[in-house]
RNA sequence: GCCGAGGUGGCGGAAUUGGUAGACGCGUGGGUCUCAAAAACCCAUGAGGCUUAAAUCUCGUGCGGGUUCGAUUCCCGCCCUCGGCACCA
């Protein structure tokens, strides 16, 4: 028995003294690097959770293998230090962000270091410093040089609890991501980045990316490209022409009526002159997301009393307004396909019945649409289509429909397509359903926009010379749905003397008052992903001064070579990173084009009842106390055994405490001293074990199974626990040393503790090296191996015996097969039979046919 | 509906260029030690049949087929669970 928690606190101590891992991020000494990157924490005050362990403890055994193996390790940390929680926390109590978050920092510092995890302290940073955020400000204004960051009036998503707009990807299924509230439409005039720019590149960028599958393709259908065609379509008795965009040319022949959405253009018009659209405008304007959702599926929808022409057919195609149809995708305007469209045929059935009704009502008498079938299925139906379940969507033939008739669907598509584009009456076009990045935020606990406005309302970036644009402290950061800057006396003065110093000449120009009056500051924050989307950028040179980060810095550790991050970052962060290297490489200061080469996920750690961990079901485990009660060793290598990384697995305390027993005999066999050692004979099975360990370790690790290699240090344990009772002799100090290095990535203090004993070197030694920064053991493959093997032998696929050949004759398929077949078990299945077929695989199986 | 991941003992999981399914750990049962308990250690542990026992056989990786000497692994057709997107034309 020993005490755990004292020796990780003495290690933990040596290692600080020392810096024995921040020497990492010169960038002139580097030979063989290796960027490994832990998703960007945000410092919460409840401190550190067993998820973060999990994900932390991977990277850190990776960090400490690949030192071993001679590589250059970067292994930086920093704080997400921006954001929600701190501000609303600010509310309740009055405390100031600053200060909690660093209270916070303080905590997860300690908390992280306690579990041993090997960062590169040296350029840590927070995103609330304004060493940081000058540069958050300085890439905003790069953007707005390019046009890249813009100012657009438009309906954007609110959030009525927190206060604040919100981007399209912080709304999920129509409220708050963190808060939960439902989210209201409202129109603002906001700052947006251009992201839209680099959707293609966004794409095509997927392919260098060694990412999971799951993941490139989540973000392609966020990114949503889709290639059509918009038709335009003459509006008869006018001069008018609208134009719709479809998949689905191919389906033309049977496109029987044209929707527009509200918003539409030609909706606005008929509305002057049409009571009926005009109130179908106004209904449709004031219904909240949540009237929509409510709705459902039930269509409804105004006729404009217009028709369109459908050139292949010529015939009149009445013109409906719909909220069905959204302004914002496509051209805002469908052409209907009743036949196979489900949604066009639930829209014919809502407009025909309605017709019905009012049959004498002379407006609608001839808004009525027509079904007509122009594709048949694999069923062969070729009936007319009353019911919904008919309508065919995805596969089947063209029929009705002229020249191409007969053909597959996919090929019709392209024939039509080449077809309209001949004869002018439509265009091939791509759309995307990624939108420009909404970055406004009317919060306090952010990056300021380094923008001042003009008595005239123009925008102006703040001069580099003047960064950072400083976050005001005498803020009032209740929330009143306005931002809380405004409340600032000191920001507007800075901002009065900023712009009678900067802008002297276009005051003197204009007129203007000369002490700055009438200007004002933007009062709006950043979105918090700004800051997390260059942050490895500035980790190489976090404290430069000049620039982002140094030329030189960046070429020696970028791109990162492992990122860990959670799932739920795939359109958020990782989107928008991609974006802003990609910008950062246009402008000339990055030389690659993507940032995270290779990207892996940490799966979720359950509480015991198998469900996510919470407060509120209180089933949150407490990393500190598992410490506290077996050690910091204990809780990383439980969570690396507890199964592959990426998938969610349940807590299970029993288990907790198998592992922690496992380092128990871990440390008695090492620190054993009584016993002598095993004569050669003695020792060939232990050996034979420990170096398959290190042949199972040096191959698990790069590929993170660090389960398996565990597995298999407890294989080890036993056969070296099973083999000195046997002989009541143990292992050498030098096979014990090549066990501890295997050791030490998972229990790093276990390691060095037992390394200091067997070494017989003394930590307090000037010229004391620890295991960690030793070389990782080389494995022999003649001394993994056993003389003989055993191999199975199957009789009409069935395993009936075990053959025992020596290793040099497994490779004599003669020899082999001919002793299978001599073995005695095997003759009751053998005798009197002819063996139709004999099969050896060299070393695997030997199968025999009768 | 579309896209993606997955389904193996009582539990977490192992094994896939097709080659002994269930490594390792947990749990459970039995035992040693003890006045007793805990700890520690030892043995057993997929299900079922036959048997005093040994031996041995059958079934078994979500379901149904197929390819193969041999399938958790490959192919075809389904079912279920989880994650993402969704009135996106």
């Amino acid at each position: 028995m020993f005490n755990q928690n004292q020796i990780e606190e003495k290690w933990q101590q040596i290692w600080e003294n020392n810096q024995l891992f921040q020497q990492s991020a010169d960038s002139t000494s580097v030979k063989d690097k290796l960027y490994l990157l832990f998703a960007f924490a945000y410092p919460s005050g409840s401190g550190l959770h067993v998820g973060h362990v999990e994900s932390k403890t991977a990277l850190d055994i990776l960090a400490r293998y690949y030192r071993m193996k001679g590589k250059d390790v970067f292994f930086p940390v920093g704080w997400d230090a921006f954001g929600l929680p701190a501000e609303n926390y600010a509310i309740k109590t009055g405390i100031h962000p600053k200060v909690t978050t660093k209270d916070a920092i303080i905590t997860f510092r300690r908390q992280i270091k306690r579990i041993g995890i090997s960062y590169d302290w040296a350029n840590e940073l927070a995103t609330n410093h304004p060493e940081y955020y000058k540069w958050t400000q300085w890439i905003f204004i790069q953007m707005f040089n390019k046009g890249l960051a813009y100012q657009k009036n438009g309906m954007v998503n609110w959030c009525p609890q927190d206060q604040t707009v919100l981007a399209n990807e912080q709304v999920v299924e129509g409220r708050c991501e963190r808060c939960d509230s439902q989210v209201v439409q409202k129109e603002l005039k906001q700052w947006y980045y251009k992201i839209t720019q680099y959707q293609e590149e966004l794409i095509t960028g997927l392919d260098q990316v060694d990412w999971p599958e799951a993941t490139k393709a989540q973000q392609l259908n966020w990114i949503g490209k889709k290639t059509g065609i918009e038709i335009t379509y003459k509006i008869a008795d006018t001069d008018k022409t609208v134009t719709c965009f479809t998949t689905r040319p191919d389906t033309n022949f049977g496109a029987t009526f044209v929707v527009i959405a509200p918003e539409h253009q030609f909706a606005k018009e008929v509305a002057k002159n049409n009571t009926t659209v005009a109130d179908y405008l106004d209904a449709a304007s004031k219904k909240t997301e949540l009237d929509r959702q409510q709705e459902g599926k039930t269509k409804t929808g105004a006729f404009t009393g217009f028709y369109a022409i459908n050139q292949l057919t010529n015939k009149k195609m009445p013109i409906w307004v719909s909220d069905f149809v959204l302004g914002g995708f496509g051209t805002g305007a469908v052409v209907g396909v009743p036949a196979h469209d489900v949604r066009d045929f639930e829209f014919s059935q809502f407009v025909n019945s309605q017709s019905d009704n009012k049959a004498d009502d002379a407006e609608n008498a001839d808004s009525r649409i027509e079904v007509i079938r122009v594709v048949v299925g694999s069923d062969g139906d070729t009936s007319e289509i009353t019911k919904v379940e008919q309508v065919q969507e995805e596969t089947g033939t063209m029929i009705n429909s002229d020249f191409l008739n007969g053909l597959d669907i996919h090929e019709a598509t392209q024939k039509i397509m080449d077809y309209l584009e001949e004869q002018g009456m439509g265009k091939r076009v791509t759309t995307y359903r990624l939108r420009d990045w909404l970055i406004s935020r009317q919060r306090y606990w952010g990056t300021p926009i380094p923008i001042v406005y003009d008595p005239e309302g123009n925008p102006h970036p703040v001069k580099q010379e003047y960064l950072p644009w400083e976050l005001p402290t005498d803020v009032d950061f209740k929330p009143t749905g306005e931002s809380p800057l405004k409340s600032s006396k000191e920001f507007i003065e800075r901002t009065h003397k900023y712009v009678s110093q900067v802008h002297a000449d276009l005051i003197a120009e204009k007129g203007w008052d000369s002490s700055g009056e009438g200007w004002t500051p933007e009062f709006d924050t950043m979105d918090t992903f700004v800051d997390s989307s260059w942050y490895f950028l500035r980790y190489v040179d976090s404290r430069n001064k000049d620039v982002f980060a140094d030329v030189s810095q960046l070429k020696a550790w970028l791109p990162v070579d492992l990122y860990m991050i959670g799932p739920e970052h795939i359109v958020l962060h990782l989107l928008y990173s991609r974006f802003f290297t990609k910008f950062l490489r246009d402008e000339g200061y990055l030389h690659f084009d993507e940032p995270f080469m290779k990207m892996r996920h940490q799966g979720m750690i359950l509480g015991p009842d198998n469900r996510k961990m919470s407060k509120s079901k209180g089933n949150v485990i407490n990393p500190d106390e598992i410490i506290e009660k077996f050690g910091a060793d204990t809780l990383r290598v439980y969570e690396m055994f507890m199964g592959p990384l990426e998938a969610d697995k349940p807590w299970d305390i029993r288990a907790v405490i198998g592992v922690y027993k496992f380092l128990q005999r871990v440390y008695s066999m090492v620190s054993e001293k009584d016993l002598a050692e095993f004569s050669q004979q003695e020792k060939t099975k232990t050996e034979q074990k420990l170096h398959q360990l290190i042949a199972k370790a040096t191959d698990d690790i790069p590929k993170l199974k660090f389960n398996t290699s565990i597995a298999f240090m407890m294989e080890f344990m036993n056969v070296w626990q099973d083999e000195s009772k046997k002989y009541s002799k143990t292992l050498s100090s030098e096979d014990k040393i090549k066990f501890i290095k295997v050791l030490a990535p998972f229990a790093p203090f276990m390691a060095e503790e037992l390394f200091e004993m067997v070494t017989g070197q003394t930590s307090d030694s000037d010229d004391y090296n620890g295991v960690h920064i030793t070389v990782w053991p080389e494995f022999d493959p003649n001394k993994a191996q056993s003389d003989t093997v055993m191999i199975p032998v199957q009789i009409n696929g069935k395993v009936r015996a075990q053959l025992s050949v020596s290793a040099e004759t497994a490779s004599d398929q003669q020899v082999v097969l001919n002793q299978a077949i001599a073995l005695p078990e095997l003759k009751k299945y053998l005798e009197g039979k002819e063996i139709k077929k004999k099969i050896y695989v060299a070393g695997k199986i030997i199968s025999l046919v009768v």
